[in-house]
DNA sequence: TCCAGTGTATTATTCGATCTAATACACTAG
DNA sequence: CTAGTGTATTAGATCGAATAATACACTGGA
């Protein structure tokens, strides 16, 4: 049994979703910064996809700093990336912008916006 | 010259930034309801695009309710579309819980990410 | 009526990203 | 030494996207 869970959705490359999921699992704490993350040949295992197909979600995350590779041993989940908030804020600028054009596009006032993020929020716990 | 103003991306089909930058535009009011929206042959003249590409964009602009068809005539912007609050939060759901997770897992707080969100808000006007 | 300008449909081809497949290699713990 | 890691390489299959060249139905105006 794998860590976390991976929905595959048509139209969305399958080393995608797995990375959603990782950064979904750390954020809900059932990935925690040490734990083991499972092998490349485990993961195609377990999700029936070719190996190369993991390494690649497993090389995006490593480069995103969510995972941490020990050569000939494994790999384990990081501590939390320490970024300035000028570095936060500008790493979603892009994700931000879309929305805040999709929802002014559909007639959603900025009180409704944040009233659905706070909700999204919160349901991913404390 | 169009009435809005594409930037394209590699990685990023060229249709979909013709999309993202219309909607823009609308936000923005560089384009009203009731305002002419070039025809297929320009915007592929205007942006070097092959006029199939430029049909696959107007027809998904057509389908999102931004423009409407007049055979024969042109194209032009719509009115709004009025869509119940349920059904806007709907809409927004995949987008709001990928800023979340991402958010949540880059160590941003609730707080930095409603500011970041209003600024983006007040940025495109009233 | 005729014609130019609309949106739209069709068919074919090219291109790139993705996924799959089968190996191979360097590294480390036991 | 061996089994299990991550990683690299090469090749092929598949799919979406973009391009290309036409063709058609519709509408407004000359």
């Amino acid at each position: 049994m794998l860590p976390f869970t991976v929905h595959f959705r048509s139209g969305v490359p399958p080393y995608e979703e797995i990375v959603f999921a990782v950064k979904k699992a750390v954020v809900l704490r059932q990935l925690k910064p040490g734990d083991p993350f499972p092998s490349v040949r485990k993961l195609s295992q377990e999700l029936s996809l070719n190996p190369n197909t993991c390494q690649k979600a497993v090389a995006a995350l490593t480069a995103a700093g969510l995972l941490e590779v020990r050569p000939g041993v494994g790999t384990v989940v990081c501590e939390r990336p320490v970024l300035s908030p000028k570095e936060r804020s500008a790493a979603l600028r892009e994700a931000i912008e879309a929305l805040v054009v999709e929802s002014r596009q559909m007639g959603i006032t900025l009180s409704e916006l944040h009233e659905a993020i706070s909700e999204h929020w919160k349901s991913l716990g404390e």
